[in-house]
DNA sequence: AACGAAATGCAACTACTTGTTGCATTTCAT
DNA sequence: ATGAAATGCAACAAGTAGTTGCATTTCGTT
């Protein structure tokens, strides 16, 4: 259950080792194909083209492995500047959505999400990182809010989770292309639904 | 491989023996709470207080056990009467879309969408099922639409898949609360989205 | 009610996968 | 160059998955 190496690493601290990355990377690329259940430690420690006792020694279980590759996620991306409308804010947001639903990372934690049933710990951080990630995706509407298009009492985390359960349920689920044409298509339907000014065909 | 126990059943074929079902169910549920790759022959034997042998000489495999259970799920289900608006009939299908949400063979199928690797054929048959009952789920909506109410050139898959995708996050994947005080905000905001008339705040 | 074929339960067994340990070899800061 | 830590390797122990033979039960048929 540890979640970092048993022992204290003792070449510099300061980034990890890049076998540990490699590790993690290996970990989480594994997890994005397979189940947690069907996930095993050799097929992991195959991938990174390590020994599997070396896996064994420095994380004691399977949780604890996938735990510490959950921990090795930095989710920080930078912000694109506001376009100035509602509607162009919007549509870069799904971009942002859709690009991140695609990554490794976002795959291996919705597998962990589902799980909650033997480890509900990892589901419980995995939860915790997915709502870091969309409190920084939700500051991409701030400009188009602050500017006052937006009809008040408007629930813009319901905007975010039609826009993004749209692009998941496509995406991942059903397996689907989805371009440019169809976010924009979203947006329209959106920016119609909560803009102040009247909604018009465009 | 086999969808169906080897041997015919010698009982009357017409309904399948109360055991066979008793054993699906117990399939669904534990795939409903676990991981295909996690999911075990024993404990749906448990589950169904049969011996494992019975499941092992009936179906080869856990490929072939899943296989049977996904056939055994009948999707059909009534169709709400319209409510004469297109309001209304949203709030309609939404309210039915996140009833099956919550059920057992939603939760299965999910999972098996989610798998396609071990079992492809699984993933697809599960997208079948799956398919059709968002198929049967847009006919709740074909009355609003001949009725006149919905603008042109609109992608009512959609539509969809915003409301469906919103209600799955939200309920299966972020374990949220879902009430009917969400579900009409959602469906107000697509419905001043895609409705003829200009939208008016409520 | 009685017979017999099919299905099930039970227990023992094999095969395979998972996790562990001892020892030789490599890596790397000093 | 040296030694402590980390790794690889191979052999092993433990646990799980799947199989088999046989006794018992179930259930349609007569």
């Amino acid at each position: 259950m540890a979640a970092t190496p048993r022992q204290q690493p003792r070449h510099s601290q300061k980034r990890p080792a890049r076998r540990e990355r490699a590790i993690y990377r290996a970990t989480l690329e594994e997890l994005a194909v397979a189940d947690y259940g069907a996930l095993s430690v050799e097929s992991v420690a195959l991938r990174a083209r390590v020994n599997k006792t070396t896996l064994y020694r420095r994380w004691p279980t399977k949780a604890a492995l996938v735990h510490a590759a959950l921990e090795s996620i930095v989710d920080a991306f930078e912000l694109e500047a506001s376009t100035g409308s509602l509607h162009g804010d919007l549509l870069t947001l799904a971009r942002r959505m859709f690009k991140i639903t695609r990554s490794v990372e976002a795959q291996s934690l919705l597998r962990l999400r589902l799980l909650d049933e033997p480890e509900p710990e990892l589901a419980r951080i995995a939860a915790k990182l997915q709502a870091r990630r969309q409190a920084q995706l939700a500051r991409l509407l701030e400009a188009a809010v602050d500017r006052g298009e937006v009809r008040r009492g408007t629930d813009l985390g319901l905007v975010l989770d039609l826009l993004g359960g749209m692009i998941h349920v496509r995406s991942t689920i059903k397996k689907m292309r989805v371009d440019d044409a169809l976010l924009k298509r979203a947006v329209d339907i959106l920016v119609s639904g909560i803009s102040l000014r009247p909604a018009r065909a465009r």
